[in-house]
RNA sequence: GCGGCUAUGGUGAAGUUGGUCAACACACUGGAUUGUGGCUCCAGCACUCGUGGGUUCGAGUCCCACUAGUCGCCCCA
């Protein structure tokens, strides 16, 4: 019998890890830097979590892992807003925590979706929440972190496009507006765009399908349905982005797929013509009212996802290489009937501080010489039965191929003077 | 959920209109060299071509289904 990982899953393996840790480094690290502090939500939660009752894509029907053991439904977590704000009302963190709270989070998320390049079933994302403080200037900021991690990567071309939605009532009275003006026009819509103009009719600005039909060029547009507040809003966040020096793009048909985003949206793309289907490297918005929806006061909050699959495919095309290595100081080998002293040689050479490793098995001096090679071993230790009588062993250093007797003590204080040469 | 393309050893792959031993390279293991390596040389390494059926005297090569990957659509929290 042999298996495979499920479809949609993939291993990380020896070989690859070392970029992953890079990365998660990096994000860590410029993150810490604008004092966000990590936190770790469940890989799953009540349903009723994630499936918001206002979210009117097919999103949260189809494309869940949901799972009924006796009584209870579960849900592996498809994003990580929706753990971060539940936690944040469950422990009443807005009571205790300094404002804004300011959260981020990395690790598996779960999506029933058909599989491509950059988009796995199961798939990992880092994300920032910023919670209890509704400021131009944070909306500005947040995408300013994005941008710092996407730099860091060492991903040049990229795209910022961003819009607002504008608040409740410019989005109420912009939505009427839309509806008004596209049901005449509803035989001419793609079937999708029909359904869009039920559930959520922003998105029907989105349509690839119709983007050149009339319809959609005389569409009344957000911009002209944002009262004063909200076009206030907007034009800080703009301002604040020009004074970080960051280049963006308005778009106002960009609308993301959620219902719950209020004023500010963005989306961060690759430029890079081979990016496909799967440009998209971040995005996000604000949210007025999900604080509120889990249970906790009316607090608005700003965050942004990023797809670490896509941003590692990325960065290595762009050059990204990771450091970390898996090469040893000191490889210990053996001649002879040596007993177990190889591994008790091996052992206090770790507890000195080397990388170390030593051959266990017996095997041909070659062999384990080879081994050594592999393990770019800046030292190889021999313990040859013979030497070994009197105490001593022999080390050799990989780079001149001098060698030394040296008595078993010494090893460690040898090995040291040696690396100061 | 829909459509196109793909699937040969550890890896990269060659395999003509279906018809001998499934090339070649790299990697790996051992030996040449009973205790000193990275070169060289030699040897070994796919009863089998994603899985299961079918057509045929005969299939890696044709057909069907399934599985997986990939590209696009949908969707993208």
């Amino acid at each position: 019998m042999s298996y495979q990982t499920a479809r949609g899953t993939y291993d990380i393996l020896p070989d690859e890890i070392g970029a992953w840790h890079e990365m998660e480094d990096i994000i860590r690290d410029v993150t810490e830097k604008y004092r966000y502090r990590e936190i770790r939500t469940p890989y799953f939660e009540d349903t009723a979590v994630f499936a918001r009752e206002n979210d009117s894509s097919d999103m949260v029907n189809k494309e869940m892992y949901t799972f009924t053991p006796g009584s209870d439904s579960y849900t592996l977590r498809p994003e990580g807003t929706a753990g971060v704000i539940r936690a944040f009302d469950q422990h009443k963190l807005y009571g205790s925590m300094e404002l804004p709270a300011k959260f981020y989070y990395i690790g598996p998320m779960f999506r029933h979706e058909r599989p491509q390049k950059g988009r796995q079933r199961q798939f990992t994302q880092f994300g920032v929440e910023t919670i209890g403080v509704k400021s131009p200037l944070v909306d500005a900021e947040t995408i300013a972190l994005g941008i710092d991690i996407v730099k860091r990567m060492g991903i040049s071309s990229v795209k910022v496009q961003i819009n607002t939605l504008g608040d409740d009532a410019s989005r109420a009275a912009y939505r009427e507006a839309l509806l008004a003006h596209f049901a005449p026009h509803l035989e001419e819509l793609c079937p999708d765009c029909s359904r869009r103009y039920h559930q959520n009719p922003l998105r029907i600005l989105d349509c690839k399908v119709d983007h050149d039909k009339p319809a959609l060029k005389e569409a009344p547009r957000l911009s002209d349905y944002l009262n004063e507040e909200s076009r206030e809003y907007f034009r800080q966040v703009l301002e604040a982005l020009d004074g970080m020096g960051i280049e963006y793009e308005v778009d106002d048909r960009l609308v993301r797929g959620l219902d719950y985003y209020t004023h500010t949206v963005f989306e961060v793309q690759s430029t890079r013509p081979d990016s496909g289907a799967q440009a998209t490297i971040f995005a996000g918005g604000r949210y007025d009212h999900l604080v509120e929806y889990f249970g906790g006061p009316e607090m608005s909050g700003m965050g942004f996802a990023i797809g670490l699959e896509r941003l590692l495919d990325l960065a290595k095309k762009d050059g990204f290489t990771p450091k970390e290595t898996n090469n040893a100081d000191i490889y210990v080998i053996s001649l002879g009937n040596t007993g177990s002293t190889p591994l008790q040689v091996v052992q206090q050479l770790r507890h000195d501080g080397f990388v170390a490793e030593a051959n266990l098995t017996p095997r041909s001096l070659k062999a384990q010489f080879k081994s050594s090679d592999r393990a770019n071993a800046k030292y190889t230790v021999i313990i040859g039965e013979e030497e070994l009588k009197n105490g001593a062993v022999n080390v050799k250093c990989a780079a001149d191929k001098t060698q030394k007797t040296v008595r078993l003590e010494e090893l460690t204080e040898t090995i040291r003077e040696w690396e100061k040469n």
